[in-house]
DNA sequence: CCTATGTCAGTCGGACTGATATGT
DNA sequence: CACATATCAGTCGGACTGACATAG
């Protein structure tokens, strides 16, 4: 099982960052991005903790799309040391494609799979998520 | 759905290391080290073409396990060039105690689901790797 | 003082491409 | 000559730990 997951993993990296790679991002900030979509004004330290990984790799991350001028960084008001991150018109437009190219990429995964299979999957797969603590419920 | 498997195989492998560690393995050199007692005697670009990585890659893999006394390689007598690989006593012997720690992280990862719901996740898990043409019917 | 945040620097496992030598 | 195999060397993305300064 672990052996098929890991498999499983790498071949998806792989298609994902070979669709993403004319846009010139990385999986990394790809899923960087979407998350400060989903939660505008984040500091780095939230971003670090919503993805498990270690601020320290978030800052190199989110310091890639910064360059890129994908998102900013403005320091907030009431905190002299935070910087909020937010996306800007053309971190939106940006990955308005990555999700395109995606979605294809999930659609070729999932081909043998009907809609009542594909939504099963995804609960399980949670449920492993959490089996192993690394569950979605943090910040 | 791919930033969930993403993240479960984040996970997993982070169980997987830890609990490898004490024995000085990684989890590379545990796949590899399973592939060739599933298969005796393969060459290094054999094993290679089983776990869909290249030839490189896998050639530090065996060169770390040689290092270590679990695997031997011996040259074929009928082709010069080929080193055939095999597990030694001791490698057998530390093979079968990786075993019982994954599969104690395993049963972590899937303790909320039933065995019928293991074996379809399974199946389905593998119906995934084959969308995106890395099945498990190489070499 | 303690905690959280941002950030630099170094390291690591694991995979890749390129190049090269050699055996069938 | 073409092809497969072994292997060296370098690189890369992505994550980690350690160390440190600073803000609350």
């Amino acid at each position: 099982m672990s052996y098929v997951i890991g498999r499983l993993d790498r071949a998806l990296r792989r298609r994902l960052s070979d669709a993403l790679e004319p846009l010139g991002l990385t999986i990394a900030q790809y899923t960087a991005l979407s998350i400060v979509r989903s939660a505008d004004g984040l500091s780095n330290a939230q971003l670090a903790r919503r993805t498990l990984i270690t601020p320290q790799s978030m800052i190199k991350v989110i310091a890639g799309l910064e360059d890129k001028g994908l998102v900013t960084r403005a320091p907030d008001p009431d905190h002299g040391r935070v910087l909020r991150t937010a996306l800007t018109a053309r971190g939106t437009e940006v990955l308005e494609r990555c999700d395109a190219l995606e979605e294809q990429v999930e659609e070729a995964m999932l081909a043998e799979l009907a809609d009542p299979q594909r939504s099963r999957l995804l609960d399980d797969l949670k449920a492993c998520v959490r089996g192993l603590g690394a569950g979605f419920g943090g910040e």
